[in-house]
Parts: structure tokens; C-alpha cells; sequence
DNA sequence: AATAATGTGAGAATCGATTATCATCTCTCC
DNA sequence: GGAGAGATGATAATCGATTCTCACATTATT
């Protein structure tokens, strides 16, 4: 058996993607771009990425959950507060350790820089 | 039963906690100690608090929205992974600059780190 | 080609979170 | 004490997100 048409078409989408897209940004996206799929389908796509252990699913950014490529190198997000979007940043940060409380286990950390985008910065 | 003054009984309940909490977080608490008070009154208090400017919400912390004083000082936050709670953290971290894109403008940050906290970490 | 297995789209159903409704209850002011 | 204003609790209604259902389409198998 051979995955199916949209499933990869909804991967594909969000590999090209500059950041981490929700279920209804990607339905939207491929939507307004010819590529007509059901959001069923973007749900099921994103499901199945995830067990399969091609996606990774986002929260923290904002409301709602949000997936990415799993095979992307360590990194944060830089999320807009005009249009919502989220963007994929390089680069860490350091001292987080120094943060942790006693007793307390740290297995990672999520970094979010809020602010407005260049789109929406210049259309301001 | 007492009903008077519930609006403060929410909101010293947040005051005390160590962390931000949501509606229902709040509404077990108060339950689970005595202090019936209703849902939609946690909600009521919650909405007004952050009317009123005395609260905030945090968002970004797992699903769904928290809240906490307004007064704090400039922190973060810890997630346990286990109970689900979130833990006030103090101090913040260097380097957050360098990581915004050009043309990007950054008016604030999220910092989140994740793991277990001390109970859950002793619990198992 | 015939049949079986799987994928898909549209919309219904479900779920949790939040808000609205409304009958009561409390407090204040007279 | 009594009226009016605002607060409260129980629960229904709403809302957005996600999942489920099912008829149909596509692909695989023989």
C-alpha cells in the first residue's frame, strides 16, 4: 500500500512552510492555492505524520496546536501578533538552567518571541 | 453557605497560588478546600480582574488560557509534563535579540521551560 | 475486468472551554 | 422592614476545534 495523494500534498505543504502552520492554516493555505483537500483529510494527514514520526505537533504558540517537520534542527518561534502567524527562528538562548528550580527536572524549553512581523510591520 | 464576596475569594486564591492557573484549575482548588464557589463566577472574576488590570492572561502554557496577578514582576514559567501545573519561575535569559529576524519588531517574550517538578519527580 | 482495501470529502457529531440566562440571594439605602 | 442594584450558582447555549460517519473514489490484488 502507497500513501495517497492529499496525504502527501498536506506534508509537503508544511515541509515548504516558514514555520509551524495550525490544521485550519494549512486547510486554508492549500485551499487558496488550487489544491483543494478536506479539512478531514489535513486532520488525518496531520494525525498520521505525527505517529508515523514525520510531524511534531507545536503548542505553546498562542491558542491551538500547531505541527511541524519533526527532522528540523533545534529551534523557537517568533509568533505575530497581527496576523497570527508563526515563524520558525535559528538560534538558542543561554542560562535557561539557571532558571530551574530545585528538585525540579528540566527536558526542555520552548521560546517564543512575540511582535509583528515584517508583512505586518510595513503595513502598519 | 457564604456567597458574598466571591469576586475577592477568586482572586486571592490566584494571588496565593505559585503559578498561573485556568478557570477550572482555580474552581477545583476552591472547591477542594471548602470554598464553593461557582464556575461561571470564576470566569465572572476572571474577565473582570483582567478588565479592572489587577490580572493578566497567560497563554502558551499547554492549551488553554491562565491567569495570574498583574503585579509580578518580569518571569516565566515552568510546565510539569506530569501534573499539568504551571510554576512561577524568577530571573530570564540573555541573547533573545539576536534570534529576531531583520525587519521583524520583538515587543515581548515567552520563555517555558519543561519537565517534571518536584512532587511528580518524587512520586515516581 | 472484478474484487478488495484504502483514501477522501462533506457534513454530522462530539468535546472542552467559555458565555448567557435566569431565578435567588445579599447588600445598600431609604 | 422593603425596594432596588448587583452578585451568585446551576445549567443551558454557544463556539471553535477535532473526530466520526458514510457514500464515493482511487489504488491494489488477482
Amino acid at each position: 500500500m502507497q500513501r495517497a495523494n492529499q496525504q502527501l500534498t498536506v506534508l509537503r505543504a508544511l515541509v515548504e512552510a516558514d514555520g509551524p502552520l495550525s490544521a485550519r492554516e494549512l486547510w486554508s493555505r492549500l485551499s487558496g492555492s488550487g489544491k483543494s483537500v478536506g479539512l478531514a483529510t489535513v486532520y488525518r494527514a496531520l494525525q498520521r505524520g505525527v505517529e508515523e514520526g514525520t510531524l511534531e505537533s507545536v503548542e505553546g504558540l498562542g491558542r491551538g496546536v500547531r505541527y511541524e517537520p519533526k527532522d528540523r534542527e533545534h529551534h523557537h518561534h517568533f509568533l505575530c501578533s497581527t496576523c497570527d502567524h508563526a515563524f520558525d527562528l535559528f538560534g538558542c538562548v543561554e542560562g535557561l538552567d539557571s532558571l530551574v528550580p530545585d528538585g525540579f527536572q528540566m527536558t526542555g524549553h520552548e521560546v517564543v518571541l512575540l511582535g509583528t512581523c515584517e508583512a505586518c510591520g510595513n503595513a502598519a
